[in-house]
RNA sequence: CGGGGCGUGGCGCAGUCUGGCAGCGCGCCUGCUUUGGGAGCAGGAAGUCGGAGGUUCAAAUCCUCUCGCCCCGACCA
C-alpha cells in the first residue's frame, strides 16, 4: 500500500477502477473474501451500514401494511419445477442439498452419506416456497391482500463474483403480496419500486431511474419487472432494487386461488420485489474517492469519531474527560428520529488515527485537544470536504449543529452524485454518435469512458441483442417518468415511440 | 464455463528468467522521545513462498498436476 502518497487508497478510481474497488473495501473494514469461494465476510462496519439500510427499509415497509416472515432456507426440488420460466432461470445457479449425514472415509475425512430422497435446492429466492404458503392461508377475497417480507440469505452459484456485488451467497429482503385484482398488484409493485428510490436517494444519497424492464431483462416468470438505476464513477448502470408483477403464472405454479364475492375461484395477482447487499456496492461506488469510501450520514455506521489529542497523562486525563461528556451530550441529540451514532478513537497513533476514519468514510471527524478545552471548542473535519479543511466549532453551537451539518452533507453527497450522472447522460439519436459513446479511447485497459444514453428502440429484441453483441451495452430500463415521443430507432432506424437507457452494467 | 494475468508475514511488493541462509516498505508488539495532519530512534514478533507430487546434494526459483484470486467475455441482483 501507498504511504504518504497523494491519496490514501491506491490505485485511484481513474488509473484502475476495479482494482480501487477492491482496495477501497479493504482499507475501510467494510467486507473481506472468505474462506469459502464466493462468498464475503461482513465486517462490523460494513454489518452496521446493512443494518441501518435494514432500518430504513423495514420502517417504510411495514408503514404500507407489510408483515416480516421467514421461510425456509431448503426448497424442495419439485416446487421449483412447477413454474417453467422460473426453473430455467435459476437452474445454472442453484446450490443442491444431496445427503443429510457425514460419516468417517476410508482415509479419515468426513464424506457425504445418507442420500436424500429428494434433493433440496438451497433458496436462489423464495416465490415458490411462499407461493406454497399462501396456497394455504388464501381462500377468500377476505384473505387479500396479503402482504409478506422476509429478511433472508439466499445462494446463486456465481461463476464471477465480486465483493457485495454479486457474491454466491447474498443478504437481503424479499417482499411477496397476493392480490385480488391485476390492478392491485400492479398498483403494489411501482409502491414498492417507489420505495427502494426513497432507500436509493434520500438514505443512500443515491440518484436513481425508475423504469421497467426490456422483455429481456425481465425476472424469470414475471410478467413485467420494474428496477431502479444507478450511475456508478465508472459510467456504469448498477441495478439497485427490482420488483415485479407476476401476473398470475405463480399463482397457477402453486396453486394460489380465492374465491371471489361472486362465489367464483381464481387465481391470485401476485408480486415480488427485493434489494440486497448489493446496494453497499453501488453506495461505493457512488460516493468512494480516492481516499476510500464516504457513507452518507442517514445510514452511515456511526455519524462521528471523537479524536482525543493529548500530550501527558495529565492532558489525557482531561481530554477524556472533554471527550467522554461530549460523546454524552451528542449521543442525546437525535438525528432523524434516533440519537447520533457517536465513536471515541483514543489510540495514540498520531495523524494515522484520522487517516483510517477517513478511509472508512464516517461522516464527522471531531478532534479534541488541550486547545480545545480551553476554548470550550471542538475542530472539525467533514468526509464531504478536503482532509485538512477543518473548522473550530464551539462546543455547544456544535452540539446543536450537528443534524444540520449531517444533513448538508447527505443533501451534498446526493447532489454530486446527480451532477457526475448528468455529466455523462446523453441524448442520442445517431448510430455513429452512439457507437462512438459507447467506445473507448485506448484498448487495453479502456479508459474510463460512455455513460447513460438515452435514445429510441423500437422494441425488437434483435435490435437490444445486436448493440449488446457489439458493444457491450444494455437496455437498462425504459424510465417511467418520460412520456411517449416520436423517433427512429437507434439501431434498425425503424419507428419507435419512446426513449430508453442504454449503458453498460454492472 | 472460454481467454489473459497473478498467488512470497496483516497489507503492498522484490526475489523466479540464470536453483545455493526468505527479503523490503507499511502495519503489529516493547521501551524511550514525541504529538493540532499519515512521528522519530532502538529492540522484537510474525512465512509450511497457495497446495500435492516430481527432478536435484540443494527448489519460492525447474517439471507435472491441482486450488484460489483478479481482469475480459458469456450468465446474473
Amino acid at each position: 500500500m501507498k504511504k504518504r502518497g497523494e491519496t490514501a487508497i491506491s490505485p485511484t478510481r481513474e488509473e484502475d477502477y476495479p482494482e480501487w474497488y477492491q482496495q477501497v473495501i479493504k482499507a475501510s473494514d467494510l467486507a473481506e473474501r472468505s474462506a469459502v469461494r464466493g462468498c464475503m465476510v461482513i465486517r462490523p462496519w460494513g454489518y452496521a451500514l446493512w443494518e441501518n439500510i435494514m432500518g430504513a427499509l423495514d420502517a417504510m415497509f411495514k408503514a404500507t401494511g407489510v408483515q416480516n416472515a421467514y421461510f425456509p432456507l431448503f426448497i424442495p426440488l419439485s416446487f421449483l419445477e412447477k413454474e417453467a420460466e422460473h426453473v430455467e432461470g435459476f437452474a445454472k445457479e442453484c446450490a443442491v442439498v444431496t445427503h443429510h449425514r457425514l460419516e468417517k472415509g476410508p482415509d479419515g475425512g468426513l464424506v457425504p452419506a445418507g442420500l436424500l430422497q429428494e434433493p433440496l435446492v438451497v433458496r436462489p429466492t423464495s416465490e415458490t416456497i411462499i407461493g406454497d404458503s399462501f396456497s394455504r392461508w388464501i381462500s377468500s377475497y377476505r384473505d387479500l391482500p396479503i402482504l409478506i417480507n422476509q429478511w433472508a440469505n439466499v445462494v446463486r452459484w456465481e461463476l464471477r463474483t465480486r465483493i457485495f456485488l454479486r457474491t454466491s451467497e447474498f443478504l437481503w429482503q424479499e417482499g411477496h403480496t397476493a392480490h385480488a385484482s391485476a390492478e392491485e398488484a400492479i398498483e403494489r409493485t411501482l409502491l414498492m419500486l417507489d420505495i427502494y428510490a426513497r432507500l436509493a436517494e434520500e438514505y443512500l444519497a443515491m440518484p436513481v431511474i425508475k423504469g421497467r424492464k426490456s422483455a429481456s431483462e425481465r425476472f424469470p416468470g414475471a410478467v413485467d419487472t420494474f428496477s431502479i438505476e444507478s450511475m456508478m464513477q465508472d459510467r456504469k448502470a448498477l441495478q439497485a432494487g427490482t420488483s415485479h408483477f407476476l401476473g398470475q403464472n405463480f399463482a397457477r405454479a402453486s396453486g394460489i386461488t380465492f374465491q371471489n364475492a361472486e362465489e367464483k375461484e381464481e387465481y391470485a395477482w401476485t408480486t415480488s420485489w427485493g434489494s440486497s447487499t448489493r446496494m453497499i456496492g453501488g453506495l461505493i461506488m457512488t460516493h468512494g474517492d480516492d481516499n476510500g469510501i464516504i457513507l452518507p450520514p442517514r445510514v452511515a455506521s456511526a455519524h462521528a469519531v471523537l479524536l482525543p489529542i493529548y500530550r501527558s497523562d495529565k492532558e489525557k486525563a482531561e481530554v477524556m474527560t472533554y471527550a467522554g461528556n461530549l460523546a454524552r451530550e451528542l449521543q442525546d441529540v437525535r438525528y432523524h428520529d434516533a440519537p447520533l451514532r457517536i465513536q471515541i478513537d483514543a489510540r495514540d497513533t498520531g495523524g494515522a488515527r484520522n487517516w483510517d476514519w477517513i478511509k472508512k468514510g464516517i461522516p464527522l471527524r471531531v478532534e479534541i485537544g488541550p486547545r480545545d478545552i480551553t476554548q470550550n471548542a471542538v475542530y472539525l473535519g467533514r468526509r464531504d470536504k478536503g482532509n485538512t479543511d477543518k473548522v473550530s466549532l464551539k462546543r455547544e453551537a456544535f452540539i446543536g449543529e450537528v443534524p444540520r451539518i449531517l444533513d448538508e452533507i447527505q443533501k451534498n453527497l446526493y447532489e454530486r452524485a446527480l451532477a457526475y450522472r448528468k455529466a455523462y447522460t446523453i441524448t442520442l439519436d445517431d448510430r455513429d454518435g452512439f457507437y462512438a459513446f459507447f467506445t473507448s479511447k485506448n484498448a487495453d485497459p479502456p479508459e474510463i469512458h460512455g455513460g447513460f444514453a438515452f435514445s429510441h428502440w423500437c422494441g425488437s429484441q434483435d435490435c437490444e441483442a445486436k448493440i449488446k453483441d457489439d458493444l457491450g451495452v444494455t437496455i437498462r430500463c425504459i424510465p417511467l417518468d418520460a412520456g411517449p415521443e416520436n423517433g427512429s430507432c437507434i439501431c434498425c432506424g425503424n419507428a419507435s415511440t419512446e426513449r430508453v437507457v442504454f449503458a453498460k452494467a454492472y
